[in-house]
DNA sequence: GTCTATAGTCGGATAGAC
DNA sequence: GTCTATCCGACTATAGAC
C-alpha cells in the first residue's frame, strides 16, 4: 500500500520532479491553476524556472501529473477496504449488517485523512476541481471519484436492500457522503462554530461517532423490519 | 421580502452599477477574483473600463460589493422563516415536531435555491471562499453564515432535545447540514452519477424527498422514546 | 460623466549558455 | 541536465481627452 503523495525513487532527478509536484499541489490548491504562476513553483521547490519545463513540458502537463497523483493516493488510502468489499460484493456474500458496518468504516477512514492526513493539501485543489472542472477532471473522475462512489453506492444498497442501480440509492448516497466531506468542504465553518484553532484527532473521533449514528439510523430506519 | 440580486433603482447611473455588480459576479465566479479582469467585466455589462474605476474605485472593493450582495440575498432568501423561527424561538413556543419541519423546510428552500434560483451564479463564489476565504469573507461569515448556522442548531437542538449549545448539536447540525450543501458543492459528481446533463427541479424535488426522510430518521432516532 | 491611451508589472514559454 | 535572459502578451491603474 502506497500511502504517500508523489511516490518517486531517491534518485536526484526524479527528486526534483517530486518536489516541483509537491509544491505545485500547494500553490495550485492556495491560488488556483491560473493564478499560481510556473515561477512561485519552481522557487517554492528550490528549484528553477526551466525545470518544470524540462520535467513537465508546460504549466498543463504539471496540473495534469498534480491530478494523477491525487487520484493514485486517494485509490491508496482505501486500495484495500474497496478491493475486499469488491470481491465480496461480486460473490455475493456481504450480508446487510456488514455492509453497514463497511459504509461506516470507509466514513471513518475518508474522515481521518481527511482531518490528519495529507488530504489538506488535495482539498483545495479538489474543490476548485468540483466548481469549474478542467480538462485533467476527466481523468480523475473516471478512474477515482465514480468506482469509489460506486462501490459504496453498491454497498449501501445492501445494507438498505434498495435497488443498486436505480437512482434513489445514488442520492442516498451521496447524501451520506455529503455528511463527512462538508467537515472538509466547509471545514472553516465548522472550525469557528466550534470555537477551535484547528480541528485534531479527538474532533475526528466525535464526528466519527456522529457520522456512525447517523449512518446506523438511516439504514435501519430504511431496511424493511422483521425481527 | 427582496429576492433580488443587487437590487437597485431604476436611474440610468444606479443601472450600470447594477449591470457591473451582476457581470462581475459571473466572472469572479467563472475565473476566480484574481483571473478575472475587469476588462471582461466592463465588456460583459456593455461598459468600458473606466466606469468601474469611476463606480467602486477598484477591483477589490468591487469584489467586496458582491460579496455583500450575495450576504443580503442569501439572507432574504430564508428571511421570513428565520425571524419566525427566532422568535418562536425565544418565546418558547416551539415544539419537537413544528422544529422538525421547520428544519426540513429550511433545507428544501436551500436546496430549491440552490438548484433553481440564483445561486447558480453565486454558488462559484462562495466555494472559492470556503476554499481560500479573502479578507471580505469575514464580513459573509459574520452576518450570514454563522447567523444561519446557528439558528440551525437551535432548532435541531429543540427537535431533538439535546443541549443547544453543546458540540454535538454543532456537529449534528453540520452533518445535515452537509446532506444538503454536497449536491452543490459537489455537483458535478451527482450530475455525472446520474447521468443527466443538468440538475432540473425534478431532482431537486427526489433530493428533497431523500433529505426529508433522512432528517426524519435521524430526528426521531435520536429523540428518547414515550409513546 | 464617459471613454482612450499608456505606464508599469507580471505572466508563460523558449532559446541558448554552461 | 541545469539555469539565465529575453520575448511577447495580458493585466491593473491612472492621467487626461472629450
Amino acid at each position: 500500500m502506497t500511502r504517500e503523495l508523489f511516490p518517486s525513487s531517491p534518485n536526484k532527478g526524479e527528486q526534483a520532479r517530486r518536489g516541483l509536484l509537491l509544491s505545485a499541489l500547494e500553490k495550485f490548491g492556495q491560488r488556483g491553476y491560473e493564478n499560481a504562476s510556473v515561477r512561485e513553483i519552481a522557487e517554492a521547490a528550490g528549484q528553477n524556472v526551466g525545470a518544470i519545463a524540462y520535467y513537465f513540458g508546460n504549466k498543463e502537463s504539471l496540473y495534469a501529473e498534480v491530478l494523477k497523483g491525487i487520484g493514485a493516493y486517494l485509490r491508496s488510502v482505501l486500495g484495500e477496504t474497496a478491493d475486499e468489499l469488491r470481491e465480496r460484493l461480486a460473490g455475493g456474500s456481504l450480508d446487510p449488517d456488514s455492509a453497514r458496518s463497511a459504509l461506516k468504516h470507509i466514513f471513518r477512514t475518508m474522515l481521518g485523512e481527511q482531518i490528519e492526513g495529507d488530504f489538506d493539501k488535495i482539498r483545495s485543489v479538489m474543490m476548485r476541481e468540483q466548481s469549474s472542472p478542467s480538462e485533467s477532471f476527466d481523468l480523475l473522475y473516471r478512474d477515482t471519484i465514480r468506482p469509489l462512489h460506486d462501490l459504496l453506492t453498491r454497498v449501501f444498497a445492501v445494507a438498505t436492500g434498495e435497488d443498486p442501480e436505480g437512482p434513489l440509492a445514488i442520492v442516498r448516497t451521496h447524501a451520506l457522503f455529503g455528511q463527512v466531506i462538508v467537515f472538509t468542504m466547509a471545514r472553516e465553518t465548522i472550525r469557528r462554530r466550534l470555537g477551535v484553532r484547528k480541528l485534531g484527532p479527538e474532533h475526528a473521533a466525535m464526528i466519527g461517532g456522529v457520522i456512525d449514528e447517523h449512518v446506523d439510523l438511516i439504514c435501519r430506519g430504511l431496511t424493511p423490519k422483521k425481527p
